[in-house]
DNA sequence: CGGAAATTTGAAATCGCTCAATGATAGTGG
DNA sequence: CCACTATCATTGAGCGATTTCAAATTTCCG
């Protein structure tokens, strides 16, 4: 009955049914996308963030001379469009990268959580540290990094959220990106990625066949990336017993 | 008596005195150190957050390949080291942009303080989805913009933070880093930092005169940067009226 | 099957990097 | 107060990674 996925923020603490029946009644409606489509525009009123219970998001940000950074990819369980809450007008678009359904939850329900759930409240607070490190990570990604590494890291950190999902997921996955939206992705350009990605199947650390892609040697594509590694704690004993 | 900056916070709500006291007093021991030294490094034990009493700090995050991204320039009044809190050990190095003095707040207090202040919490957790946002516009600059663009999005998100601090600032400040740090900030090379200084100088949107910086033709500026503008929520409505 | 979208390829241009040297500035100790 | 040193800023030349533009091919989808 309930086919919604784990929600991110299980990965630090583990709510009590009643904090779970919260999250539960604070969404309003579902929405269903087809891919290409937008939950919201940048620029948007903001009037609540979303739960993205199937598919895949991207958070985009467009340049006023009409150039879009895709600064999140957002994979089944993650809360959308958080970071405006603290915007009159949103920060981002979020674009559907697959057909995809998310629940809008209303910003005075999403407000509401912390004063009834706080546990639930430190929790996401939590969460939100966690994608400022891998924001981190990616803007030195980007901004030290040559396109195979960029590419690299970008497959890597997918995967490694795949694998956090569904531990069955192994190194092979489906990839819904363009490589238009992967260069969106990592500041580099279609062509240079279609490139890049040769590159990589040449140094036989990847294999791609139809929409699929195989970290044929993650290892190999780990060591490329050249990021430090990230451990991220559970249920942190400073949290206090209670 | 008191000569510490106003917290971050306070742009999102007004604390009450019984929530400037938490604060206050959850600061264990006061640290002072010399430009370049590291209030704590990359991969050390995460203990503590920081807060900014005086002086410049850069968050940088290492590569394997021994290159440094500074992810963000922290002035007066910000936590230092809070995205690290998900974390066994720290992500980024915290490193001295000008000689500092900062309190160091174990992470037991921290946490305490959003049992203590939920309302302080929850600003907290505003302020963190405002350094995401400003996480993404990085981002978007480094990725998806050249060499003058991403050096006027750091000067003029530099000069409106000031700004914040003390509306008295003007268009004219000390920019305490070096050519090799600014590179380090936008992802170039600091040669690059040095020939891209000298286009804006001959453009007439700069001035620099000993360790000085002038932004002359400041809405030039912000045209060229081509980031998208941000207006942040003060005392949301749908917070809720307690 | 037809058309649109996505991938791939090639060639040329450009932006930013590397390397190496020179100047400027500030701090230090004699 | 000066010599000495280290750090920082600046300059030049050549190179290389990535972009741009344009076209060809393949894949996807209705």
């Amino acid at each position: 009955m309930d086919d919604a996925p784990l929600h991110r923020l299980h990965e630090f603490v583990r709510p009590s049914s009643e904090e779970l029946a919260a999250l539960r009644n604070a969404a309003a409606d579902r929405l269903t996308l087809d891919r290409k489509q937008a939950i919201r525009r940048q620029g948007d009123r903001v009037n609540e963030v979303f739960f993205l219970v199937s598919g895949w998001v991207a958070s985009c940000v467009d340049t006023a001379n009409g150039r879009r950074q895709i600064v999140k990819v957002h994979l089944p369980g993650d809360l959308l469009g958080v970071p405006s809450i603290c915007l009159e007008r949103a920060a981002e678009s979020l674009i559907a990268l697959t057909r995809v359904t998310a629940d809008a939850i209303p910003l005075r329900s999403f407000a509401r959580l912390f004063e009834e759930a706080p546990r639930l409240g430190f929790a996401m607070f939590l969460s939100t540290q966690q994608e400022r490190v891998m924001l981190m990570d990616r803007i030195t990604s980007i901004g030290r990094t040559t396109a195979p590494r960029r590419l690299a890291a970008l497959l890597v950190h997918i995967h490694d959220r795949l694998k956090l999902i569904d531990e069955r997921s192994g190194e092979s996955f489906e990839l819904p990106l363009t490589q238009e939206e992967l260069a969106q992705a990592t500041g580099l350009t279609a062509v240079h990625v279609n490139r890049t990605f040769q590159e990589l199947d040449r140094m036989e650390i990847i294999e791609r066949r139809d929409g699929r892609i195989t970290l044929t040697d993650l290892s190999a594509l780990r060591d490329l990336a050249a990021l430090p590694p990230r451990k991220f704690v559970r249920e942190p004993t400073w949290l206090g017993s209670d």
